[in-house]
DNA sequence: CGTGACTGCCC
DNA sequence: ATTCTGC
DNA sequence: GCAGAATGGGCAGTCACG
């Protein structure tokens, strides 16, 4: 009996410490193989649900602290982080900043950890709840009391390495190599709502809760370096076969899934936040539209777009009208996971777009509620073509392309997207420190056009290098002498950490122009600096000079072509 | 009470 | 959002 | 092909500060 409680006792500390937990995310995090990740991850499961901390363990894997309540404000800003972390390891803040706020390789910090270790670890319950307390703190003067609290935790911590996953933690990186998907996985459906907040749509589908919503991939990701033709498309994406598919104009706007159920109307986000609230008058009028029309219980995927005097707004029109005056927001329809007590998952896109299109009218220049998109199918290259075409001079996105498939929560695999991309050069001017496992590079650089003798920031990006790249572009530029922040960008709001003493060209992708409140390229034809959306690097440009980047007045013309198109 | 910095969520 | 990477 | 982890512009909301 003795002996027992004994054991029990042992194990106890052993499991449920804040050091068992750090050691199994380092595990975790050191192995590469994700089937031995998630088994990893599964025997943790188990030994936390044994001692009764399962659901603070996955909230802590997923840096989540509780879902609930999206009002929720940052948990630690990072400065506040950085400033506990300063403190309690008597450290300049530049250099926790530089170094020690994205702990990766221990051999730096252990030395300064040791002095202030404590020699025996806190109970992962009592410091999941610590964690809770802070994250529970808003109004002012929060953001003292949280850096107190985080001094509290920090000082708790019994090695270096539980310091690193607490820092994680409250940075929202854990970067282990393990996420949402594959916890997912190991959750069975009530654990999943209540932990992840949706469900999966396998077996029963509870109306009012969100389900995973099904994605697109993108043509041009997989063919880099080739023009789009819709020849390679119906070879590539559709086998050779165009029967199947289905093809829309694909609407720049937000993504909603729709709840109707009893008379109650639910949004949900893409990341499957509650959205009825922040679209009340939305919500308010959808409610009497499916009211007044003797609608049955539906769940809808929709995309909601912003109309204004018999005219779709662009993107970024919509995002600000969205809050000020929703009386222009309206959904377009293209999709239906439910309807009237039957889950439509499991049924081919064929026999969902027959349902949502007897139940809602097509989408018209005027302004509706709700109304569908609009499908088409098409017997060979030209149709496609002449239609992809058409999608871009009415001044959309691009098109989806959709296989007649069940709907497939959570997979890019049967929805293709393809939208025009375009390439213009630009100037390098300077780079950025890297974070996470980009930590000891330069993770993004700002980019300036050319315009009156002067280079102007326009852009930033951090996304196209491969490794190698990265590797060798941040060895090149930090080699050698380091420049100085041109005289005509001292107020510029996003000092680059290094400046380059030589500008090179580099070609960059995009996909359209945005009016920026923080870029200050512009021409003498516009009142607002512009930027570019979605840049992404190709490849440097040797050839070329500064001078011809651009040119701008390119950007320009893209610019006021998107202000007054009519996208129908 | 207004402004600027920061964050979270859209894309 | 896009892109790259290891499995 | 999947999942994860880097990174982008820009908006609304929150909080610190003057």
């Amino acid at each position: 009996m003795f002996c027992c409680k004994q054991l029990r006792l042992y194990r106890f500390q052993q499991f449920s410490t804040f050091r068992w937990c750090s050691q199994v995310f380092d595990q975790i995090e050191k192995e590469s193989r994700r089937k031995i990740k998630i088994s990893l991850f599964q025997d943790a499961l188990k030994q936390a649900q044994e001692f009764k901390v399962k659901e603070e363990f996955i909230r802590f894997t997923l840096c989540d602290v509780n879902s609930q309540s999206q009002l929720i404000e940052a948990a630690v800003p990072a400065n506040v982080l950085y400033s506990a972390i300063a403190q309690t390891y008597n450290l300049e803040f530049s250099l926790v900043e530089r170094l020690y706020g994205e702990i990766n390789s221990m051999n730096n910090f252990e030395d300064v950890f040791n002095a202030h270790k404590k020699s025996t670890s806190i109970q992962f319950s009592s410091l999941f709840q610590k964690i809770q307390e802070i994250f529970e703190l808003s109004g002012g003067g929060c953001e003292e009391q949280k850096e107190v609290l985080v001094k509290d935790l920090l000082s708790l911590c019994s090695s270096a390495q539980e310091v690193k996953y607490l820092i994680r933690f409250l940075k929202k990186r854990m970067r282990i190599g393990l996420s949402t998907q594959s916890v997912s996985q190991l959750l069975d459906e009530s654990e999943r709502k209540r932990l992840l907040g949706y469900q999966s749509g396998s077996g029963d589908l509870q109306k009012g809760i969100p389900i995973q919503p099904q994605l697109a991939k993108s043509f041009q990701k997989e063919n880099k370096e080739e023009e789009i033709t819709m020849e390679k498309i119906k070879k590539k994406f559709l086998n050779d076969d165009l029967g199947g598919c289905y093809f829309e104009y694909k609407y720049d706007g937000e993504r909603l899934q729709v709840h109707y159920t009893n008379g109650e109307v639910k949004l949900f986000g893409r990341s499957l936040e509650e959205k009825t609230n922040q679209f009340k008058e939305l919500s308010n009028q959808l409610k009497g539209h499916f009211d007044n029309n003797k609608f049955d219980d539906v769940i809808l995927d929709c995309e909601m777009i912003c109309y204004h005097n018999g005219e779709i707004l662009p993107f970024q029109e919509m995002q600000n009208k969205t809050y000020e005056n929703s009386v222009y927001l309206s959904l377009v329809c293209f999709d239906i996971l439910y309807h009237n007590k039957q889950i439509l998952l499991n049924k081919t896109y064929s026999q969902r777009l027959q349902i949502y299109n007897s139940i809602l009218k097509p989408i018209t220049k005027q302004r509706q509620v709700i109304s569908h998109i609009i499908s088409h199918k098409f017997a060979n290259e030209n149709e496609m073509d002449r239609f992809y075409k058409q999608a871009l001079l009415d001044g959309l996105e691009g098109i989806m392309i959709k296989r007649d498939t069940f709907y497939t929560p959570g997979s890019r695999n049967d929805w293709l997207k393809i939208k025009k991309e375009k390439d213009i050069d630009l100037v390098v001017l300077g780079g950025y420190y890297g974070q996470g496992k980009r930590q000891q590079w330069l993770g993004s650089f700002l980019l300036g056009i050319y315009e009156n003798g002067r280079l102007h920031p326009i852009a930033k990006i951090g996304t196209g290098f491969s490794d190698q790249k990265l590797e060798e572009l941040t060895k090149r530029y930090m080699s050698k002498p380091s420049g100085s922040c041109p005289s005509h960008l001292i107020g510029f709001k996003d000092q680059p950490h290094v400046w380059f003493s030589q500008n090179d060209v580099w070609e960059v992708t995009y996909d359209t122009v945005s009016a920026s409140p923080l870029y200050p390229a512009q021409n003498s034809q516009l009142n607002t600096g512009i930027s570019v959306r979605f840049p992404r690097f190709k490849r440097e440009r040797p050839d070329k000079t500064i001078e011809q980047s651009g040119p701008i007045q390119d950007l320009v013309e893209e610019y006021f072509k998107v202000q007054k198109k009519e996208f129908l």
